[in-house]
DNA sequence: TTATGTGCAAAGCGTTTGCAGCTCC
DNA sequence: GGAGCTGCAAACGCTTTGCACATAA
């Protein structure tokens, strides 16, 4: 399950961090999104609503990731995406490159390869980064109809 | 084992790609390196040497990433690091974050994995990310001799 | 000879920062 | 009231592009 709004903001008070019109806006668009949104994404989403710099996303989407809220996605080129974590502990990604749907998935367990890296090459090991990228069900429909592509940008 | 240049050069000319200095140089280095190297640690070592407009070297590791030579690789932040392939076929990435060194490793077998998540979800996979990082036998010694930070925060 | 490749400088793009003014507590 | 936040614009760093000139084949 994910966190909810007030949940979110009692952890920022806890932290003393202000609670402002901006980072409540900020938080909702992230926890209610499925998908990963860029600082551009979120900004576009807010427009007439709730307008903020771009400085300020940047800034909260820090915060956030900082106190375990949001994470930082790669989708490919040089690109940074925000998604809201559903705390379901250590999980991984499935990201689609259509519409930019992101699926949690937790099934694998490196640790045995984890471990056995470890004592093939002494490192000390301290994250890794797996991450799926494909179609989902309604992309693949599209795709196969359409000419397109274009992916979300 | 990995490519030589002769192999590397013989793929250039069978795709109509021409053979020039600046091209050689840069598959010379890549062949070589251990480590990943972001266009800038390449002009780096190529000064006095022969010398390469930054611009030309991003136009070489695109080719030779189109061509399977060369890969990304994802150090982490936004950056951009290219290493030459050793055609192990399928492998996966430990990156060191204090050397940059890349030790490939093969035996992880996300197949399984994989066609679960297509059962579950409906995704095309097309492809996945699969990146640890750590710090190599040499960086820890260092790490733990000097004023150790730098690495959390 | 000529299609390609290179170097340079400028433009692009996403991100960060400095600073003045505003706002939450 | 005051620490902390925001908006703006400028700065930044990496990457791409346009164009004139050079060069491999």
């Amino acid at each position: 399950m994910a966190l909810t709004t007030r949940e979110t903001l009692k952890i920022l008070r806890r932290h003393d961090y202000k609670i402002t019109p901006q980072r409540r806006a900020v938080i909702e668009i992230m926890l209610r999104s499925k998908k990963h949104l860029s600082p551009a994404d979120i900004q576009k989403k807010l427009r007439g609503k709730q307008p903020i710099g771009l400085a300020t996303i940047y800034r909260i989407l820090n915060v956030l990731t900082k106190l375990g809220i949001t994470c930082e996605v790669h989708p490919g080129g040089n690109r940074r995406s925000y998604l809201a974590k559903r705390p379901s502990g250590h999980h991984h990604h499935l990201i689609c490159s259509g519409c930019g749907e992101v699926v949690d998935f937790t099934g694998c367990d490196l640790s045995e390869l984890e471990s056995q890296l470890v004592r093939e090459t002494n490192f000390a090991i301290d994250s890794h980064l797996l991450e799926f990228t494909g179609l989902c069900q309604n992309c693949q429909k599209e795709t196969t109809s359409l000419t397109d592509n274009a992916i979300l940008r």
